[in-house]
DNA sequence: CCGGATTTGTTCGTATGTATA
DNA sequence: ATATACATACGAACAAATCCG
């Protein structure tokens, strides 16, 4: 039997081939200092280039997907992500999940982080507001009123409401934190704030922190945002005899 | 030629293999209440159970991989992920390598968010803290000193020391996004604070922080935080002239 | 609107490396 | 040392999506 010699396949020891790939992929778009959208090598040619076969370059590739680093479109080509952070969210909403089953523990520490956040960003928000941001979060607060009023979900205002207050501070991370910290809550915990009462204060807490932002009052700021976490923290508390906010959503069978 | 009915695809439009794969790997730990460590059906079964191809389930499992939600052992077999954020370290790390290309803007929206953080946290900190704590902190201080006098390295005492101050809290996702931003700073910019002076200041930070918690006094700990964290910003300033912190970390080669 | 070219998605078969008993 | 179970890797073929002439 003749050995064809099928390529010194790891001359040195140890790293994984999709592991080696995907490095390699990084260190292309850093050397080449490609963005978001650029376009990348299709799949044979960095087959041919790190020499490789399509299997682990698809491979190395999911793994950069998971992360936002590739984003591959279908037919089309691969590409530079968007380098969100959709790989927290769905790790975080996942342990969030795992979690609630038992207690709510994560998502009582996600409340926790959410408020010393923004709370520790009163003072900033508040001297960086303009008559602009002022106007359109009493405009999401009173939509929010009137959406409680008529026994209708929202959700996207309260999401939006809280994206405008970092939004002041021109701190890109801070907003995706904020976001990302919000879209966990909103999975692990779809439908649980929904009590008459909940709904009532959460409505009158948002319209509270909007007029500290308004007047300008750090302090009021603070205990505002203290006054909105508060009932989320309760509830949380009771929501271990309740069930939580329903079922694992079913997926299409769990063989 | 007869119609060998490759099983009916996608019944439903849309959803693609690989993340239908990974969803029903997700729906089957959530639904049999597996934890970290827990095991796995092999590839071989997950093949038959979810109906699709090794390579398939192979490139879902890749993508829970790189969430940390399945973590694969060679030839040994599949298990639960211990669910850490190294997802958020890479992912975020990434973007820091990208940005300092052109400015640090990623590195100083990440120096303030730790700030944030530790100052939002501070009255909790300083209350919860214990005896113990505070001759550990105290502890790393002149460790961190000692090693700057003899021009060494004090990172894992700086890292060891940040760690600490959330303990108290008691709030595991707090210690690790505090352990994941300070892992991506490191990773950015492994040895932009290296000058003598920050250096110096640097240790009088700890120390100056190590006191206020020992002395429980809120207002002490902020202003120490913040003089720990200021000359990190001018160095990022600054660091654009100089080039920041080396080249990137050279790969085997960029094609 | 259609067809061909390009590119990614999926599958199968096979061979190899690794850990355990 | 052998055998078994398992993950890793490769390559070829076909399916599906997208684009363009």
């Amino acid at each position: 039997m003749v050995e064809i010699a099928p390529i010194p396949r790891s001359p040195r020891g140890a790293m994984l081939r999709q592991r080696e790939v995907a490095e390699r992929i990084k260190q292309y778009i850093l050397h080449n200092h490609l963005g978001p959208g650029d376009a990348l090598p299709t799949e044979a040619e960095l087959c041919e280039a790190v020499g490789a076969s399509r299997s682990s370059v698809r491979e190395a590739i999911k793994t950069l997907t998971a992360l936002d680093i590739v984003e591959v479109r279908h037919g089309h080509g691969t590409y530079v992500g968007r380098l969100s952070l959709a790989a927290l969210v769905e790790s975080l909403a996942f342990r969030g999940l795992l979690s609630r089953a038992d207690d709510f523990r994560v998502l009582s520490e996600l409340v926790e982080v959410r408020q010393t956040i923004e709370q520790g960003m009163a003072a900033s928000i508040v001297t960086a507001s303009d008559e602009a941001l002022h106007g359109e979060l009493l405009d999401l607060a009173e939509q929010m009123a009137e959406c409680a009023a008529r026994g209708e979900s929202f959700i996207e205002q309260d999401r939006e409401f809280h994206l405008l207050l970092m939004e002041p501070l021109g701190n890109e991370l801070l907003t995706q934190l904020t976001a990302a910290f919000w879209d966990v809550h909103a999975i692990v915990a779809p439908s649980l704030d929904t009590t008459p009462e909940s709904v009532r204060e959460t409505v009158e807490a948002h319209r509270a922190i909007a007029r500290a932002v308004m007047a300008r009052d750090v302090a009021a700021f603070v205990r505002a945002v203290e006054a909105h976490y508060a009932p989320v923290r309760d509830n949380l508390r009771e929501g271990l005899q309740s069930g939580g906010s329903g079922p694992v959503p079913a997926g299409p069978g769990d063989f």
